[in-house]
DNA sequence: CCAAAAGTGTTGAGGTTACACCCATGT
DNA sequence: ACATGGGTGTAACCTCAACACTTTTGG
């Protein structure tokens, strides 16, 4: 029997199989603070309560191409630095039936963030509250606009945990913190993200030279316009040529 | 409507489900270089071809109880530091059907390699090699005993090059280090772990005390017996209290 | 001229590397 | 006694954080 053959004998539905879902963890910075897009689940099972927007994995369609998908349905987003976080696959962690799920993160800008925002007025945007800011991880706090604590709909709450642990792991090693900003920023934006993910004030003219001597910012010559005091410069990301 | 009506007549196979498996990537220390065993494949597709040992996710099972399923089953191993590495979902990853795969990394220590081995006279030990040591992660030549070249089945070789990528990584703020030597090692030992892994000679001294001062290796006081020449001193894992 | 934030120079502390040396053991 | 690897002390070096200072803008 060749290869060919044996293709066509053998038959898929041989055994149950589980269903596989896509969730996204669409983190942008707001008021300092990293903040995530929440969707109101309106059906069984969890209905009224709070959720990552997810979605099934279409049997054609690659994780990444379904976290694309979901994406672009759920936040009306073209592009967003997407990674895949960890897969989530307890046996009850959906009580319909067995769901593994594949988590997502997704990093958004600003201007993104606030996008999705005003397109998709079922979004809503919720503050993470890191309990003990500067060390590792936890359990996180998730703060509806008005500073109610939200309880998130199945296992969620360790996805987001997950994602906030891998997000500040890679801050300073790779170029995730550039996800979170405009095309054209200043160091103190740059900071300020810093800031934000870690849950911790950094030094000033430390952060500015370990930032420079990376060789990632290219300094436009441009400043920024309307500020009150002295306009800062203008850098855009963008690897060294050494690499 | 209320939450167990819904799911009484909530219908699990309105779509096509892709299959999911757990692939191993069992790796251990042998002859200084790191060694993953893999298992010839006797079916279609790939008959011939070399894999790493994987088996699908029953439905009533969990993701972490199948990978330790797949340990005992395919390496006879009852316990392994076990740790999920990534999701590969690529749609034509596997010929016959969807099959998303994730993956998990196991550390065996010498002597549980060994013991697979023997117990599973059809595992091959196959050596890593890194094509650029000190540097960052590309793809992996996989070398058999006599020093051929491997070519692994389906999408295995990336799987594998993620493996060494995430071992490196966790090398020195991780205990992973530990998950590859006996309960009791001397710092040579540790340091030889650290040198295959990394491929790349440390200084001695430096990384004696680096070790040390972590706090998380506690002294025996009893030595290393058998030594043609000074016999050195034991040291077991363990963090220290202050965690 | 003042307030406020951008941006720079200098210093000092801490940690890591490199080298040299001493120690313990079997032959 | 000696070869060999285990184990330790010291000094040079590098990195980085803290502080003080200058610069630039709007009011």
């Amino acid at each position: 029997m060749n290869e060919t053959d044996f293709l066509k004998e053998y038959d898929p539905d041989a055994f149950r199989r589980p269903s596989v879902a896509v969730d996204l963890v669409l983190m942008g910075i707001r008021e300092g603070r990293p903040t995530v897009l929440l969707v109101k689940r309106a059906q069984l099972p969890h209905a009224g309560r709070w959720a990552l927007p997810g979605g099934f994995v279409g049997i054609d369609e690659s994780l990444d191409a379904a976290a694309a998908r979901v994406l672009r349905e759920k936040a009306g987003m073209a592009h967003a630095h997407l990674e895949q976080l960890y897969t989530f696959g307890a046996v009850d962690r959906d009580p319909r039936m067995r769901i593994i799920s594949v988590a997502y993160l997704a990093l958004l800008t600003e201007q993104a963030f606030d996008a999705a925002l005003s397109a998709i007025p079922a979004l809503l945007p919720a503050a993470i509250q890191v309990p003990w800011a500067g060390e590792a991880g936890g359990p996180v706090d998730v703060l509806s606009p008005d500073k109610e604590e939200l309880t998130l709909a199945f296992d969620h709450a360790a996805i987001l945990a997950m994602a906030m642990l891998r997000l500040r792991g890679k801050l300073d090693y790779s170029d995730v913190a550039f996800a979170l900003l405009p095309e054209l920023f200043t160091l103190r934006q740059l900071q300020d993200v810093h800031e934000a993910v870690l849950g911790a004030a950094l030094n000033k003219p430390a952060f500015r030279r370990r930032q420079l001597d990376k060789g990632w910012l290219a300094a436009t010559g441009a400043h920024e316009s309307g500020a009150a005091f002295r306009p800062a410069e203008l850098y855009r990301f963008q690897r060294s040529t050494a690499d």
